[in-house]
Formats: C-alpha cells, sequence, structure tokens
DNA sequence: ATGAAAGCGCTAACAG
DNA sequence: CTGTTAGCGCTTTCAT
C-alpha cells in the first residue's frame, strides 16, 4: 500500500484511451468496441490497476458494505453473543447472500444510547448501504432511529414496537405447536410448559401455538411457570412444577437453555428422560446437542432467514422495493432423545 | 439516504465561515479560535451534517476499516467456522480494540484460490487498511499473497511457512505442560495422550510440552494415538488406548473436541472419569462446560489475542513500526471436573 | 462508440 | 488563526 497505486489515468495513458472509456471496460458498460476493449484489458493487466473504492464510492454513493448490527447487549453480554454459536449462523447466512454480490458486512455494536447514536452515525456517513440488525433485547429503540435517519434496514425478528420495517421471523406460533404435538404423540398424560418472559412477543407466541396444540387435542389447559431464559430459571420452574404437578411427564421449555436446566433437575429428582418425562426445547442451539440426553427441540432455519433478511435489503437499497416486507419462515422439529 | 445530505460547504455558508475551518474544527485540529468552534459546532448541529465517509477516505487514503478475513474454511464449513465459539471470541477481541479508535472490521472469506484472490483485491481497493488474518488450514497461501501485496497484516497464530509477517500466538507447548502437571498432580500412574494431526504444528508443540512435563517427573514416554481434532476420532483413539493399554487413569487430549470423545467412550466402558480415568483437554472450547463430565482443559485468551493482533495492526497502519512482530501468550489452566 | 469536462465531498498545503 | 486553492480517483452527462 505504499508505492502509488495505478490509477484509471494510467491504464488509459497506457492503451491510449481516455478514462472514461476505461472506466467503461472496468463496469462492463456496453458500447466499448472489443478490439479497444482488448486493448484496455491488456493495459489493466499490465499496470496492475484496481479501482479505488472510495473514489468510486464517492460518485456511486455506494459503498458495496452493509452492516451487521449486534444491537442490545450491553458490554461485558457482548462477547457471549458473538460466542452464541446463533450469531455465527446468521452471519454465515448473511455472508451466503452477499458474497456473490461482492458485498460485505461490517460488524457493528450498539449496547448503549451511545453507541446507537454511533451507529446511525456510521450509516448516514454512507459507511455502508444499509443495516442488518439483530436486536437482543425487546423494545430496542434503534430499529425506529435508523428508520428516522432513512437509513434501509431490516431486522431479524418482529420488532417490539410495530414500525414500518421489513423483517424476518419463524413462526412462532407453529413451533410451539411442534413441541405440544410432539408430547402428545409420545402419548404424555400430564403436559406442562416453562414459558419465556412476558416482555417477549416471541416467547409468548411460542406459548400460544404450545396451548393450541393440546386445546386440539381436547387437553385441558396446561399448567405453566414462567422461565427467564436462563439455566437456572429453568431448573427452579422445573423444581416448582414438579413440587406442584408430580405427575408431570411431558415439558415444553421455551427455549433449549430452560429445557437444560429442567434436565439437570428432572435427573437430580430420579426422574428419568424421556421415560419418565419428556422435554422438548427451543432454537436447537449447540446446547441441545451437548445436553444429557441431547435435546428434541425447535429449530429456526437461521441461516436461510439470515439471508433473506440480506436480500430483502439489497432490494430495498435497489430500490427495487420501497414498502416494508415481512418473511415468515416454518420452524422445525428437530426429534434427538429427550422427547 | 433519500434527501441530499448536508456538506461542509452548507455548514461553512450556515455559519459564515470557510469549509476548510469546519473541516478544521470536525476534526478536533487545534488552531480554531474558540468563538468560531462553538459557531460551527451550532452549525453543524442545525443543518444535521455528518461527515461523508468516501470523501474523506479518498483523500486521507484510510478507510477506519480492518478486514478480518476467514481463511481456508471449505464452503460448506464456513458455516461451522462461525457457529464456533471461537471465532465469536476473536471477534469480541477485536470489536474490543477496534470500537475506542471508531474503526470496524469487515467480514471476509477466503475458501479457495479465487476467493483468496478476491480477498487480495478488495485489500488493494483500499476498503481497508490492513487484514487480521485466522487460519482454519495449515499451509495457507494467502499471507503470503497479503504480503506480496505489501497489505498490513497479523496472523491469528504463527504461519504454516515463515514469513515476515506480524502474528499472535499462544505458547502451546506451555500449554501442553499445563495439561501433563495436572494429571502428575492428582497422582495419575499410567498417562497417555491423543494427539493432533501432524501437520498443525500447534498441535504437536501441546504434545511436545506435555511428554516435557512427564520427563520432567521422570516418567516414562506416554503412550499417544493420533486423532484428527474431531469427536469420533477422540472417541477411536481412547478406545485403541483402552485396549492396548486398560491401566490407563490418565489422557490428555489435543483438544476439546477429542476430549469429549474420550470421555463417552470411557463411561460407555464403564470407567468413570475422573475417579478411574482423568482427563485434560485443550482450547475450552463451549464443549468444555457442556461436556459430562466439565473437561478440565487449558484455555487460550482468545480476546486477549485478537484485541492485541488488532493492536499490531493498528501500528503497522499508523506506520508506528513496520518490522514485523509477534507476541505470544500464556495459557491458562482451567479446572473443572475431568481432571 | 469515444472523448472532454464537470464534479462527488473532503483534506491539506499554502498564503495571508 | 482563517481562507483559498488544489486535487484525491472515479463516474457520468454531453458533445462529437
Amino acid at each position: 500500500m505504499s508505492r502509488q497505486a495505478p490509477t484509471l489515468e494510467d491504464v488509459a495513458r497506457e492503451a491510449g484511451v481516455s478514462r472514461a472509456t476505461v472506466s467503461r471496460v472496468v463496469n462492463g458498460v456496453r458500447n466499448v468496441d472489443p478490439d479497444i476493449q482488448d486493448l484496455v484489458r491488456h493495459a489493466i493487466e499490465r499496470t496492475g490497476y484496481t479501482p479505488n473504492r472510495a473514489a468510486r464510492s464517492l460518485v456511486t454513493r455506494r459503498a458495496e458494505t452493509v452492516a451487521l448490527i449486534v444491537s442490545g447487549a450491553k458490554d461485558a453480554f457482548a462477547a457471549r453473543v458473538f460466542a452464541d454459536p446463533f450469531f455465527g449462523r446468521v452471519v454465515s447466512g448473511v455472508v451466503g447472500y452477499l458474497r456473490a454480490r461482492s458485498m460485505h458486512p461490517v460488524l457493528l455494536f450498539a449496547e448503549s444510547e451511545a453507541g446507537r447514536k454511533q451507529v446511525v452515525d456510521y450509516m448516514r456517513q454512507g459507511s455502508a448501504d444499509g443495516a442488518l440488525v439483530v436486536s437482543i433485547l425487546a423494545d430496542d429503540p434503534l430499529p425506529e432511529m435508523l428508520l428516522s435517519a432513512k437509513v434501509p434496514t431490516v431486522l431479524f425478528a418482529r420488532p417490539g414496537r410495530t414500525a414500518p420495517i421489513s423483517y424476518v421471523d419463524v413462526d412462532h406460533r407453529a413451533g410451539g405447536g411442534l413441541a405440544g404435538a410432539r408430547l402428545l404423540a409420545r402419548g404424555c398424560r400430564h403436559i406442562a410448559a416453562i414459558s419465556a418472559p412476558p416482555e417477549l412477543p416471541a416467547g409468548q407466541d411460542r406459548l400460544a401455538g404450545f396451548r393450541d396444540a393440546l386445546a386440539r387435542a381436547d387437553r385441558c389447559p396446561p399448567p405453566v411457570v414462567e422461565g427467564a431464559f436462563t439455566l437456572d430459571s429453568g431448573a427452579a420452574a422445573m423444581t416448582t412444577l414438579l413440587r406442584e404437578h408430580p405427575e408431570v411427564d411431558g415439558v415444553f421449555a421455551a427455549n433449549d437453555l430452560m429445557a437444560q436446566g429442567a434436565c439437570q433437575v428432572l435427573r437430580e429428582q430420579g426422574r428419568r428422560v424421556p421415560e419418565d418425562v419428556a422435554v422438548v426445547g427451543f432454537d436447537d442451539s449447540s446446547i441441545a446437542m451437548t445436553c444429557r440426553p441431547p435435546l428434541t427441540t425447535v429449530r429456526q432455519p437461521v441461516e436461510d432467514m439470515a439471508s433473506t433478511m440480506a436480500k430483502l435489503l439489497h432490494e430495498q437499497v435497489e430500490g427495487a422495493r420501497t414498502e416494508p416486507r415481512t418473511v415468515i419462515f416454518e420452524p422445525e422439529l428437530v426429534v434427538r432423545e429427550s422427547a
């Protein structure tokens, strides 16, 4: 990066044509004589020319870059977010779509008010053409900030507050239904649930779908104990369930972490999983596989969702679509050993 | 991003000063009258001005961006790389350093010859100021390609081929020593190892350090079975070990995945971990915690390493240092239940 | 089909 | 301390 890089001008001189012509062949614009194209191409090769990104962006007003924003994670928490395979799957899906279009994701954090401002600024500088937002918390103010800064934006998961923003999501309700149906199919007679914190709409949907499934089978409404999406809260909820409903033989936990906590308590109390009590989780996180026993769980097609998210953004940037769109994906039951 | 964004010119007009002056206050250059600074700041606020990144980059020749390149992962494999918590920890460390300097990481893949070319091109366009490379495979050609394109580069882990490139790494040999010492301290009499594939120098170093530790304690050289860093290979190796050395009571596996495989086989064959056979892994991956029993393992300070990597790159970009540097980190024994 | 010329928005000498 | 003046390298009318 030290010696002066060759510019369009250099190539033009070398090929004996004008800058404009070289620019045309570089960008594959038609209306260029094939012979001259060759001429230019050779000159490019000889000079080792590569277009300068900044100069191009300055005039095209395109960064060929999208921001992948993890929003809502507190500082200390940030490391965990990245270490979670879920994040990796999102990255993988996004990259899968972008790379074919020679676009690249820039990683951004927004874990505080200041962080959100910085992110918005970053976007307003034109550093990226649009934003892909993964919010950790419900009620994240970032999407609306982006919206009012007129930054093309697509979210992973439905926003807490309704707003005209595109997003992708999974059909949580259907997922809960899958879990309920599985427990029913196993012949469980006394089914219960460990639910999500009430402020998470997705969690409520999972529970609703689960209840639907039982209702469709003419079962009475199941006992539900609220959890907090953590291992400990799952364990605590299971303890409560066991005390108040010792006859329980099937449990749906609204995420894998709580399912794992439940399994631990079950084992400690001498109940076998799945023989005595069947357990179904949600998310198919890495825990699901390493848990003992491996968890039967509901899987979100995260990679597909992420790549669709990138696609929606791309279309929005290209101006092909302007009205917000939402795409909902079907979850899938992954049967392992716990149910 | 639709309506015309205000430019320096607009702010200058609004404040009744020249563009240069506005530029100076925006960039915090001294030599500006405090009163005028205020004037300008207000004008900036009124107009809602944000500097245009491309225009600035064009003249400063700085992208304020570094590329974080995952190199050597085959396409299908790519998803796994990202899903591995290790990658998340790298990202976390890198971001930790960069964010304070308002720089951002762009994610790049290079899984084939074509991919590597694209990456080099990307860098030559000036899209990023330097490259942070995490190679999955030994003998990755990318670092040298970057080197000859004069792209400032820092690697995670020592390169396969020796080259004048900066890198950070952990003292693998010391790590192996830690593992050996732990097994010794537990009082194991018959210690064995499941080693890494021979083409990975880091794996060989781990084994060497492990052997050193035993030698220092006047033990005879331990039996070693080669693994391939996978769960299955760890299980297979353990099976072999048990057959050929049924008296074994302590095992060092060169990574956690193989350690987990070993634990599974041990349990299946009715050996208790750690009572009958103690097991030490390497990496402190997420598996280590979810494994049954939780793995005693050797931890690399990945976040620190990654942020140091970013720092070395930054210094190199700033021109403060020109000769390649390497920083080696001390590994740490994480004691859990398996040994 | 090609060239000439006008910027894109910003920074950085250089004057004053 | 502030303003003037050149560009940075590229795309894109507008002529030709």
